[in-house]
RNA sequence: GCACCCGUAGCUCAACUGGAUAGAGCGUCAGCCUCCGAAGCUGAAGGUUUCGGGUUCAAAUCCCGACGGGUGUACCA
């Protein structure tokens, strides 16, 4: 509709000889002001000399409202052109959900765009703690989206495991080890704490018994505490139904001499140095305060040399859009990284970075405390086993990612209307349940076809009906814009307003019906409602019991 | 100190990216089940969008400056 408006409206400027200019179409806020709005009038006035409304006023007068199927188009306020669209406009559109079913809201925007997405890339070093949702379930759902949007997605996952932290926490299983068998130590200055150490520890006790008490070589400790951590992370991971297409390890980037060619890429170009003994990146020739350090005196990189020149690879395995995803705690790295990619000759604008601020949790009235330096650690898996998987999606997707997140455990484990999740999987359910009530009594709803063919859409024509079909018919582009501003929340507050237009209708329009005629158109809308819903839980990853 | 993010109803947050009367949920108060799922619906109260300037037909949104909160600011990742 917006398309055919858009290109009846810019016939009309040029027929006019107006400006040629945007035109840009919006969904008003207020429902007397009509299904679509724009403001090109009041952008025009100045332009053409005359006023806002007197330019809607000529232009209104050449809109061709019946072919456009538009039931009105007025003008109001300052200069507004508000346009509605006529009835059997909204119920033909709506049999495209109907035909499309499982696939209403996906697209071809994305133009099979090679795409990476890349995110959690927490080093196997302990268990996903609690904070770390947030990025888990973001990235799954952002994935969906372009997915959704026909991008080609690859979901990468990036590491580490070697280094200081892997050092470091090889050394902690060693002590607590040595602990097992009584011995006195300690931990060493930035050990880890966790109590899964002291599980790490305990089975490698049952299954070397005392022999390594005395090793100088920690690296039976590494390799046993990566793996059991990588094991670990890709369980939970898994439980949310999160899985990684690609598992990149930071160490092949040494092995494959790609660290090298950046140091020299940069050298030559002078954007890197040595001083006392280390290599310098010009960090403030792109803005930075001072310039890093990326090879340390002791030969070993920094992570912004890896980080660059894994983006770099990035590029050359021929992604087009590459995705980020980190904390607000990461946010020192992006501008290096990017600067030095930029300096290395890719087009950064195609490396979008998602910036999600920190998570805190609540329970109730009561703040959850949580560190990460002593043990006293929330770990995700605690989370999901205390909500479950489904509030753990909504509720970490359910705000902009640019705001602080508090995460109400109690109220994410509460099985009443409260709870978004519940709100939203309850009207799915509702439906459910209508749909078998109805299949029993002689009408079978499992066929798109057989719904098309039966259903006499004239019938619909209460407001309730015409309302919830507007609102679902707004699904596919929400899904889009979503998709290409990187703001899943919005899907979220999206169906709540799905749900809450669906029991008002319901509440309104009784399907169950001695009219059987109504009643079968009726049970239609409930199909296509339910269809919607699906289709975003299905983003989100959110299950959609048929009962519950 | 500097950089980035945020500041909207008692609380948690929206606001389609500059539009019209700033909206939801929770909480509070008042209604609605003989009937398809009341895990639902309807209504009321609640606001100088932290404050002060600016930009323009139009600002919660953009710019400048205060104030308040968060996150960073390593030869840690």
């Amino acid at each position: 509709m917006k398309e055919l408006l858009h290109n009846h409206l810019q016939k009309i400027l040029a027929d006019l000889s107006y400006p040629i200019v945007d035109i840009i179409f919006d969904r008003p806020k207020v429902e007397a002001h009509g299904d679509l709005t724009t403001n090109i009038a009041m952008i025009l006035a100045k332009a053409v000399g005359k006023n806002p409304r007197q330019v809607a006023q000529s232009i209104v007068e050449k809109i061709d409202a019946k072919s456009l199927m538009l039931s009105s188009v007025e003008i109001a306020g300052p200069g507004f052109i508000n346009f509605r669209y006529a009835e059997n406009y909204v119920v033909e559109q709506a049999k495209e959900i109907l035909r499309l079913n499982d696939n209403f809201g996906k697209s071809e925007i994305g133009k099979k765009k090679k795409t990476n997405l890349e995110w959690v890339s927490a080093n196997p070093t302990g268990p996903l703690h609690s904070g770390h949702g947030r990025q888990v379930i973001l990235g799954q759902v952002i994935a969906n989206l372009l997915e959704w949007t026909g991008h080609d997605v690859t979901r990468e996952y990036y590491f580490n495991n070697a280094g200081n932290q892997m050092r470091n926490l090889a050394e902690s299983i060693y002590v607590r080890y040595r602990q097992g068998f009584g011995e006195q130590c300690d931990l060493p200055e930035n050990g880890y704490q966790g109590e899964y150490i002291k599980e790490i520890a305990h089975e490698i006790k049952n299954e070397k018994g005392n022999s390594l008490l005395h090793s100088e070589d920690k690296t039976y400790f590494q390799k046993f505490g990566e793996e059991w951590c990588f094991k670990k992370i890709k369980e939970t991971l898994n439980r949310l139904g999160v899985h990684h297409d690609v598992f990149y390890n930071e160490d092949t980037l040494y092995t494959e001499g790609k660290i090298k060619e950046v140091i020299e890429i940069f050298k030559q170009k002078d954007l890197a140095y040595d001083q006392d003994g280390a290599v310098w990146y010009r960090a403030t020739k792109f803005g930075a305060d001072k310039d890093r350090v990326i090879v340390k005196s002791t030969g070993e990189p920094t992570y912004r040399l890896p980080d660059i020149a894994y983006h770099r690879e990035k590029f050359r395995r021929g992604f087009e859009l590459i995705v980020d995803i980190f904390g607000a705690d990461h946010i020192a790295t992006i501008p290096d990284v990017l600067s030095g990619v930029n300096a290395l000759g890719y087009d950064t604008s195609n490396v979008k970075v998602i910036i999600h601020q920190m998570v805190s949790f609540v329970n109730g009235e009561e703040v959850v405390k949580m560190s990460k330096r002593n043990a006293n650690v929330y770990t995700l898996d605690e989370l999901i086993d205390e909500v479950g998987s489904d509030a753990v999606h909504y509720f970490f997707v359910m705000r902009s990612v640019g705001t602080h997140l508090e995460f109400d455990i109690a109220l994410a484990k509460e099985q009443s209307d409260k709870n978004p999740v519940y709100y939203l999987q309850y009207a799915h359910a509702r439906i459910a349940s209508i749909l078998r009530f109805a299949a029993e009594e002689g009408f079978p709803v499992n066929d798109s076809d057989a719904m098309l063919s039966r259903t006499d859409f004239s019938l619909i024509i209460a407001k309730e009906e015409i309302d919830l079909l507007k609102k679902l018919l707004e699904f596919p582009e929400l899904v889009q814009s979503c998709a290409l501003s990187f703001e899943p929340h919005r899907l979220t507050t999206y169906l709540r307003e799905v749900a809450e237009t669906f029991h008002r209708f319901y509440h309104e329009q009784r399907v169950i019906n001695d009219d059987k005629k109504l009643m079968q158109a009726r049970l239609t809308v409930c199909l296509l409602t339910k269809i919607v819903i699906a289709n975003g839980c299905k983003i989100l990853s959110v299950s959609c019991p048929e009962k519950m």
